[in-house]
RNA sequence: GCGGACGUGGCGGAAUUGGCAGACGCGCCAGACUUAGGAUCUGGUAUCUUUGAUGUGGGAGUUCAAGUCUCUUCGUCCGCACCA
């Protein structure tokens, strides 16, 4: 069969017939598909695309032959760094390279053959998109879930510019190699910590990999604790613990070097010292500060606190240990319980006071949980009764509360770049902050503008944008010049495409609410922490403010592997292991590259790439083509042969299902291949009327793993169009009953025989006719029977 | 460093979730057909000192039974909040 022709000609018919749109009309079957969108960051489609979407394209297709209506769309997630910098470089403009490469890869997902409903196709740099982007912005502000605050930002010296941490390279700058700073900006946020608990109880209710929810629970990172307040001559400040039982044992307290209170505390004998140190931490990111293998740095800072528990006068340290985004940025210096504290005590020659004692143990620092000493009354408690007592006592005194604490922080959206959605708010000297009335959305994104980095976000040059006047006084005001994370335009663009041409809102409520949640997402895992997140926030907010009645967006979760280049690393330009898949469409045609990622892959593991295999897909379709094009005229057949191949058919039917519902596409094609061997052995033996059915089942088993394929072959064989519409096989359990089954016969777990039984024999009849085995009994005589397992069809095996 | 995963023949991978390790395929070997074969078909293929024994990165443990569970160790990969 010339595949290549047949694919383009069925996916004209497909787009003629309108094969693929969804029917908006039958709601109570849906089922939504949906694979992470395209980010058109190059103008061709990479294996990473198909291997995402042309397996998912058949899960989809395989749910719509089990009856469901499937909605299956796709977009492009079109602003972002790498568009800016590009433009940068070559001085395309970021809307002209983008708009192309997405012409480019859209004409490229369709010879995928995949069953995109191109109806509700989105862009999400299009001001018909991107202005519902920023009403969420409004809405998330006007419920108090956006704010300003002051973060710090990469700051490049010598380019004048804002960097990723991308562009950091060992803490400088990827162009020009300066040693980045850090420089503080005010910037907007979303407070995504308001849902930090949810956001871990719901992982409860979802059918996502267990490991995804791992990491999204160590993300949101929640521990219980308390906050004690520690008193200093020129005012207070609080710290979080975990371990409050350990309060008597503080010998010092640190203050993370950002901390506000850093420059009251410091005594002019210590200033300079102070701010070297403070100077050097600003060249640090935090990976490399929470590094444990690095040594502890910290310098003293003059001034003393005093400890609630026992009033005793302790050090305040600024150490880069602690961060100011974690807990209140101040820790307390339990050195004996600590193992950071431990060490950071032994090196500035500090106290270590034992407070708890193990069962067994003596060595410091103790981490685990014990029985106080040296803690006044509280001696003898356990640990956990101790903190119970040791809260209670100081939140009498006003200095101490139970608290818990997330590792999760506020999601900061505000970006120092060109390409992305503006953020819709004015800035005006009298009036303050001025949200953008939403009649007056989109604030357009300007074309003209100098996005060359010296300094200033791109959109602050601009002065047609960002002069205008304030909507409240009149008087002139300016725009925000910061446009928003990208992040915040995939947060929500799952909610879009049912109702992707809506002029009056984001989303019909009504449609929403009955076609989400999403029944299927596909995507990568790298995603797990961020993208996840921050969707699964939105979809809360956007709830909590009556726009929509669920509180999850995606219901079923899989990630798909990376697949690598032949040398087992990832695919780049510069390694120069970069695997095209144009080459095999145009050689072998789409349906057979989409058939071997799925066979030569665990499509959860992916891996490196290799082409051997693909010739053993074009094989296997070849001999598939050849048995369902087979002449069968018998009129009768061997009723053994028919048996048999009706097994294998209900076999593959069975298996094949299950496997396509868990993604296990490597499987479900090898049982294909058996069941294709089966028709070959016994095709010639059996009916002619009971051969048809057969194949017409192999027809329908291979559709949706390789459409254009199946549709062709349905058509030669009179089917009526289309094959998707034509149900997927049932499997018959009562074929799958047989008579015999083989057992295996184990002796003290090694496997001695193996003997064929009736099916529905009695076990003490089992047991009988296994011990009187000739194997069996030569193992068996003069020893005594200690044990005889049996499980149930499969084997037994006799403990001696 | 922290968090998460993975490690099975020459190779890609399977294993009903604790029950016959190596399904299916590649490669290789042998045979058939053929003027011819990098086509097609059939059979074989974990290893070894082969009446048996060993074997799922290494070491220990739990169990009648471990690729699967526990501990430990080595190696590889992903994420770490401004790449998306």
């Amino acid at each position: 069969m010339d595949l290549i022709s047949v694919e383009k000609k069925w996916q004209n018919i497909w787009e003629d017939n309108k094969t693929n749109s969804f029917d908006y009309d039958n709601l109570s079957k849906k089922h939504y598909v949906l694979e992470m969108f395209s980010y058109p960051s190059a103008a061709k489609l990479h294996i990473g695309h198909w291997y995402n979407y042309a397996p998912s394209d058949s899960y989809a297709r395989f749910k719509r032959m089990q009856g469901y209506n499937v909605f299956q769309p796709m977009g492009f997630d079109a602003f972002g760094l790498p568009a800016e910098n590009y433009a940068i470089k070559t001085g395309i403009h970021p809307q002209d390279s983008t708009l192309n490469n997405i012409e480019t890869m859209r004409k490229q997902l369709k010879r995928i053959g995949a069953m995109f409903d191109w109806s509700a196709d989105i862009v999400t740099c299009q001001p018909d998109y991107y202005k519902w982007t920023q009403w969420m912005f409004l809405k998330l502000y006007e419920n108090g879930l956006a704010y300003r605050s002051e973060a710090p930002v990469n700051w490049c010296p010598s380019c004048n510019t804002v960097l990723a941490n991308e562009q950091v390279i060992d803490g400088s700058c990827e162009r020009c190699n300066s040693t980045v700073q850090r420089k503080n900006l005010t910037q907007w946020f979303f407070k995504i910590t308001k849902y930090a608990e949810e956001l871990l109880s719901d992982l409860d209710t979802l059918d996502w990999p267990e490991k995804t929810k791992l990491m999204q629970r160590n993300w949101i990172g929640k521990s219980i604790g308390a906050e004690v307040e520690f008193n200093t001559d020129y005012g207070s400040f609080k710290v979080f613990t975990t371990r409050i039982d350990t309060l008597f044992g503080v010998s010092y307290v640190v203050l993370s070097p950002e901390h506000k209170l850093v420059d009251k505390l410091t005594t002019p004998q210590y200033k300079e010292a102070v701010n070297s140190y403070k100077a050097e931490c600003s060249k640090i990111n935090e990976i490399e500060r929470l590094s444990s293998a690095r040594e502890k740095s910290g310098v003293f800072c003059g001034s003393y606190a005093v400890n609630p528990a026992n009033n005793k006068k302790i050090p305040i340290y600024i150490a880069d240990y602690v961060l100011v985004s974690y807990g209140t940025g101040a820790v307390m210096g339990v050195p004996a319980h600590d193992e950071r504290d431990f060490e950071f005590a032994k090196k500035y020659n500090l106290p270590i006071n034992r407070v708890i004692k193990g069962v067994h143990g003596d060595e410091l620092p103790f981490t685990d949980y014990g029985t106080l000493i040296g803690s006044g009354r509280f001696d003898g408690m356990t640990s956990l009764q101790a903190m119970e007592e040791i809260i209670n006592e100081l939140s009498s005194k006003g200095c101490a509360q139970k608290k818990i604490n997330y590792r999760l922080r506020d999601w900061l959206v505000s970006r120092q770049r060109y390409w992305g959605a503006p953020i819709p708010v004015i800035h005006c000297e009298d009036c303050k902050i001025v949200p953008v009335a939403e009649k007056d959305l989109p604030v357009l994104l300007p074309y003209n503008v100098d996005f060359t980095p010296d300094g200033k976000s791109p959109l602050e040059k601009c002065h047609e944008f960002i002069n205008v006047k304030c909507p409240i006084c009149g008087k002139p005001a300016k725009r925000d010049a910061d446009t928003l994370d990208t992040f915040v335009c995939s947060s929500w663009y799952f909610l879009r495409y049912p109702d992707s041409k809506n002029s009056e809102k984001p989303f019909d409520s009504d449609k929403i609410n009955k076609l989400l949640p999403v029944d299927k997402y596909i995507g990568g895992s790298e995603h797990a922490c961020m993208h996840l997140l921050y969707a699964r926030f939105f979809t809360k907010a956007l709830r909590d403010m009556g726009y929509i009645n669920f509180g999850e967006p995606f219901t079923s979760l899989v990630h798909q592997g990376i697949i690598l280049g032949p040398d087992g690393n990832r695919m780049s330009k510069s390694k120069g292991n970069v695997v095209s898949p144009d080459e095999y469409i145009v050689k072998y045609g789409s349906d057979i590259f989409r058939l071997y990622l799925m066979f030569g892959f665990a499509y959860t593991e992916g891996g490196p790439w290799n082409d051997e295999g693909i010739k053993a897909v074009s094989r296997f379709t070849d001999r598939v083509e050849k048995i369902i094009l087979k002449q069968n005229s018998n009129a009768s057949g061997n009723i053994e042969s028919e048996k048999e191949l009706n097994f294998a058919r209900n076999f593959a039917i069975k298996e094949i299902i299950a496997d396509m519902d868990t993604f296990s596409f490597n499987t479900a094609i090898a049982r294909l291949m058996e069941y294709t061997s089966s028709l070959y052995k016994y095709g010639e033996s059996v009916s002619g009327s009971f051969f048809n059915q057969c194949v017409k089942d192999l027809i329908l088993l291979i559709a949706p793993l390789a459409p254009h394929f199946a549709e062709e072959l349905w058509q030669i064989k009179g089917g009526k169009f289309s094959v998707f519409d034509s149900g997927f096989p049932v499997c018959d359990e009562k074929a799958l009953i047989r008579d015999e089954i083989e057992i295996a016969v184990q002796i003290n777990g090694k496997i001695r025989a193996r003997v064929k039984l009736q099916a529905d024999i009695k076990e003490k009849e089992l047991k009988e006719t296994i011990l009187s085995l000739k194997d069996i009994s030569s193992y068996i005589s003069g020893k005594e029977i200690k044990k005889f397992i049996v499980v149930k069809g499969k084997l037994v095996n006799i403990v001696l």
